[in-house]
DNA sequence: GCTGGTGTTGTTGCATGGTACAGCGCAGTG
DNA sequence: CACTGCGCTGTACCATGCAACAACACCAGC
């Protein structure tokens, strides 16, 4: 039979049509180009990329089951609203999960990984010098996404970013959210606390970044309740 | 049959063909009635199943997404391998959520909650008693569901199956686990810890009680080591 | 005016055909 | 014998056509 002839991966990273149309919707709808309530079409959406309904077709299904718009058969495809009940388990999964790699991370970390860490806060000092909010973003998903490496669950990163992009979208609703040096300094204060082995400082410094940011949206729900909704039936 | 787990698909959960094909994919992968690597094909499960290749497709994309297939573009379709790599992860989510949501739930539990757990602990000894396996794991996974919804998190637990189809799937390797009565004592211990609001004592049955049907896992791992596979290039 | 039926339009679900490409056997050559 | 190039086969990827159905405009009858 095939023995191995497992090679490793290319078709992960091999762009197909479906691959590239789902990156290209998910953005717009993360960033709110595509607005909750949003109607799509295949056939429009097709056109749009160029590309014929079957790679859009299978994209929107992939977003459906993240929840991030829903299919009604024969009727259309819509983006998903802001539910507070989806916000609210989002940021329940990503607590849960990255502190939990945090912990496991206390005793696993090495001086490579504080120092790569430390580079890209460093980086992320860059960015915001720079005023580039959007390589602010980048830096800080590498940022997360190499913690949980550390802790030894890489694979789970999958996992947050899935719920990290319901937050993501809900935080795009304000521009100015908290500035980026706080976060950064967040980042380096969870970074040291690694870095000196206390496990209890990282933890709730951890905790205080990930409430900030969900507290920044609870701000944008203050000044802009109509963009939430709590029933989905509304 | 499903409570309220599946409640977070509000009334676009008519049944097709596409999902229809997920789900007996799914368990059939998991009960290794599909064997890791075995090779799939578009067109003979088409067959097999008495529909077109379009819902199969999109069936094995949403799998491949789950990890549970691999696709390798013009080669062919493969039930993934048991990886060590993936249980741990695996087991690490499911633990991480688990835990945080109990942890969470001992200041909302109420009366009511408390029955509906010791409800679902005796229908588990009946099926227990009449040796009813399949019926035990409907009532585990209603068990851990329920008390997710206890916790406020109840679409979380959306996150959590997909972590338990890879553990159960490795847990399919062992014909004769532990035994459901121990398991069942667990989730007694854990629901009268809860209804003392014993946040503690709680969260460490639980964690010996997941932590027990990993190390089944691990169990099943001494005896066939062959299933396992630590590098993917392997 | 109001109600019920009907035709039109737009949508997703599914079926099917064409295309590019990986893998393999096999013949031909050095 | 070793090696290279060619063609055959099977695969996933994508394009496209058809069917079923929901929503709506519109008109006939009351």
């Amino acid at each position: 039979m095939d023995s191995g002839a497992l090679r490793a991966r290319p078709a992960a990273t091999r762009r197909n049509a479906r691959t590239h149309a789902l990156e290209i919707i998910r953005q717009k709808i993360i960033t709110l180009e595509l607005a909750p309530g949003a109607r799509l079409s295949e056939n429009e959406l097709a056109g749009q990329l160029g590309l014929s309904r079957t790679p859009i077709r299978e994209s929107l299904i992939l977003l459906a089951e993240e929840q991030l718009v829903f299919v009604v058969p024969q009727v259309g495809t819509l983006v998903a609203p802001i539910l507070l009940s989806e916000i609210e388990t989002a940021q329940f999964v990503r607590e849960s999960l990255e502190l939990a790699a945090l912990s496991e991370s206390v005793a696993r970390a090495t001086p490579d990984d504080i120092a790569e860490l430390n580079a890209i806060i460093d980086a992320q000092r860059i960015a915001d010098s720079r005023k580039t909010q959007a390589g602010f973003f980048t830096l800080d998903e590498e940022f997360h996404a190499t913690l949980m490496g550390i802790s030894g669950h890489g694979s789970a990163w999958r996992t947050v970013a899935q719920a990290k992009a319901h937050l993501d979208r809900a935080r795009h609703l304000s521009l100015s959210f908290t500035g980026m040096s706080v976060l950064i300094d967040q980042h380096q204060v969870i970074t040291d606390s690694l870095a000196a082995g206390n496990g209890d400082a990282a933890a709730s410094a951890m905790r205080e970044h990930l409430r900030r940011v969900f507290n920044d949206i609870a701000a944008v729900r203050q000044t802009n309740p109509e963009l939430f909704t709590l029933d989905p039936s509304q």
